[in-house]
DNA sequence: TAGATTGTTAATCGATTAACAATC
DNA sequence: TAGATTGTTAATCGATTAACAATC
């Protein structure tokens, strides 16, 4: 089984797209032209990684949708239950919580947000989206508890790496780093940026052009 | 000049990182294998990049750190303004335009979010981060009289594509998506999508292993 | 069967890395 | 000068694409 990554053009957008090009007409199955063009990518490529996921194809027909919806959705870890604490319920924090609660955002994709954690005062006890925010004073124990592996980082990037010590530290094996920093931590602790300034790059030169 | 994508390990973050390097010791200047180590990539990149945009270093002694963040900045369009105006002022809007208020945030980028858009009527005149929420009716002219060509799309899936056409109508040249669907836009529209599932993928694989 | 599509091998392309002369 | 680092060329590596026999 390959590393998520290596499906460069067959990213989580895949199982929208089938969803999409399914939606116009109730057919049972999908060629990999019309995914590729779908996707803008070669069809080659479509065939590839779906090989690679163990889809097989029918010949002069197409693959079925069923499979591969599922496929995907199995390749990507998606088929898991993952639980996760958030850390730092500020704006954006905020909004990720409001997005973990519908069956639409992350619930869709395994993952289940089980506290969220904040050292501000102000925060401490407050709702967002159905969850009550927590001291990060029982952060750690929380963790153990509840075996958890994945916590999500949307504090300031000031505390980022101090807030990321204390996650690996209670035993968190993933890091969803949303702090605008990068973060150094232990061999076999996987770190995942979301840095907005990267996709702003992008637009940025485009349209300087 | 290449594309902002063709500095691979080079993104963004680059002046986060010589931030943080010059930060320990009021050094002037910084090697290609300082750099390489801090984001765990190949000198040789890191030369190259540089070289690539116009960056001469000093032989025995380094790059000059001022001359290495202008560099990327420039390269990068953060050196120019742009303005943008954000549609769909739900949580995820909130917190973008909570985030563009701040120095630290998208204005050090040298983007400015000049309006906020819904046709939520109990959204609407509300202020979001300093902003009024506007009615999605005036949302066309507010884009010609300003010559808008940036639009930042936080809106639910089911209207992101109606959302796109409007704001493509009325001049905009770029798409910053947030809503988890794929958009089509018309040859020379740059669509960026920031697809929260990607993330997650690598996560899910990552801890499933 | 005829024809369209798969599955895979081979070829191309680009990106990464290694090596080293030039430079300060 | 001696030594460390740049700048660039060449080699390697991997990823993308083209081609086509196998399949239904």
């Amino acid at each position: 089984m390959p590393a998520a990554d290596d499906f460069s053009p067959l990213p989580a957008q895949g199982t929208d797209i089938l969803a999409e090009v399914t939606a116009k007409e109730p057919i049972k199955t999908v060629t990999s032209a019309q995914i590729a063009e779908a996707l803008d990518v070669d069809p080659t490529q479509v065939r590839k990684d779906f090989s690679a996921i163990g889809l097989v194809g029918i010949g002069r027909v197409g693959f079925d949708v069923c499979e591969v919806c599922r496929g995907i959705r199995v390749s990507l870890g998606f088929d898991q239950q993952f639980d996760a604490v958030l850390v730092g319920a500020g704006h954006l924090g905020g909004a990720l919580l409001a997005y973990s609660g519908f069956a639409s955002g992350f619930a869709r994709y395994g993952l289940r947000v089980l506290a969220a954690f904040d050292n501000d005062e102000r925060k401490i006890g407050r709702s967002v989206a159905g969850l009550t925010v927590r001291p990060t004073k029982g952060m750690s124990g929380f963790i153990r508890r509840h075996g958890i592996r994945l916590a999500i980082i949307t504090v300031p990037a000031e505390i980022a790496q101090k807030t990321a010590d204390r996650l690996v530290a209670a035993g968190v094996r993933a890091l969803w780093n949303f702090a605008p920093t990068q973060l150094s931590v232990p061999q076999g602790v996987l770190v995942r940026n979301e840095h907005i300034a990267i996709g702003l790059a992008e637009i940025a030169y485009h349209l300087k052009a």
